[in-house]
DNA sequence: CGCTGCGTTGAGACTACTCAATATCCGTGG
DNA sequence: CCACGGATATTGAGTAGTCTCAACGCAGCG
């Protein structure tokens, strides 16, 4: 529709990088990848995860110059949306319009659960939400399957999303597998308590907007 | 314009409660406030703060359910705007529409710094960091006269937005001091040194899309 | 003029960090 | 098909940053 082309990426690429200006967005198709922003000296926030349907920059439509980078986790697929074409359909598909704003909120939205995440669960609590969360959204993409779905993020990469350091991250980790809440092996995890994770995690899925009588107007 | 009415509020008054609908947003007219979540034993992270000109749950447009709550510092002057008014604004207005979602993208960018903060900045540069950017915000909306300017947190309340406990932000709080960076007394604070102390936060302040070249397409 | 909220200080505990060594897995080339 | 090398995972030990608890000072307000 107001897609130009599609693209592929390695593993491991930088999509979309900080302080460059982009004149389109990304909307991933297939794979992972995540936003991060870096400090002069090295350390790293991940922002964001992403997976299949995600729209991972739509921000740069109007906010051009990018805060942050993007970067693939495993090989992606992604559709080129130029914004010119979003120009475009804010002028004439208001609800269309309103759908694409609406998921840029959604990701707010879980950005200020990470924010509590990082400002006040302990390591353990937050590692748990976070498992809960890409959970819920992977199902609700069909990525999962039996409680088990890839995540394909190394122990330190999960450290740089929860705030952690990679020797903690494995650490808390180890107590995530001795209470029986998951199965982490290679890159796939089986979740095998929901109802303790989430109870560990204090979850509440309200955030994501599942629920259709929560969703945007003209859903 | 779009403003059914305008409200008062007192200071420590939650305008807007996590898990509530709502049919119409708040413009900040006058005032301070902030958006918050708590768990349920009491901790409790800021997740913004806002100031005069400031659109407080825009997003409640779209979310319908709120993942906050919004609550007041000071007496607050706001303007009611209904839902219906921001649906009607989408469909006839794309401009305005585009602004509107812009201004949902900058708290968007402002929390992804806060991240940052939370997640890898040290209690000392993240509380720098704080200031140097509502240095900036306070600045734009010239509420900020000879480096001075209201603010109108405890310092418990400065915690809370930083992630760390009253007792330690009112210790780093010393340190800021100490380097004479900053000078807080009462609900005031005056910054000696911009330059310094936006070194120690590694604050660069481009996240605000405060450059005209960098504003939306049509602004 | 005595609450009550806020700021300040001290002491001890705990979480998470760093450094560093070792183990394990996996892809590649021989 | 196996050996090697690099990336990832795991472990231990000591440290740094931040937390909690608790006390005390100070100020504004009723």
């Amino acid at each position: 529709q107001a897609i130009s082309q599609t693209v592929e990426y390695a593993p491991g690429r930088d999509m979309v990088r900080e302080h460059d200006y982009y004149t389109e967005s990304n909307l991933l198709i297939a794979g992972w990848c995540y936003r991060y922003s870096d400090l002069p000296d090295g350390r790293r926030q991940t922002l964001a995860l992403h997976m299949a349907g995600d729209f991972v920059d739509l921000h740069s439509f109007q906010l051009k110059r990018m805060d942050h980078s993007v970067r693939t986790l495993t090989a992606c697929t992604v559709a080129i949306v130029p914004h010119d074409n979003l120009t475009r359909i804010t002028e004439e598909f208001p609800h269309l319009t309103r759908q694409l704003w609406f998921s840029t909120l959604i990701d707010a939205a879980i950005m200020r659960r990470w924010m509590v995440g990082l400002g006040q669960r302990s390591a353990l609590e937050h590692m748990a939400h976070l498992f809960s969360e890409i959970f819920y959204r992977a199902t609700l993409v069909h990525l999962v399957a039996d409680g088990v779905f890839a995540f394909p993020l190394t122990q330190a990469e999960i450290g740089e999303a929860v705030g952690i350091s990679a020797v903690h991250s494995n650490r808390v980790l180890q107590q995530l597998r001795a209470r029986k809440l998951i199965a982490l092996s290679g890159r796939t995890v089986k979740v095998l308590d929901l109802e303790a994770l989430e109870r560990v995690a204090g979850f509440d899925p309200t955030y994501l907007n599942l629920d259709p009588a929560d969703a945007p107007p003209d859903a």
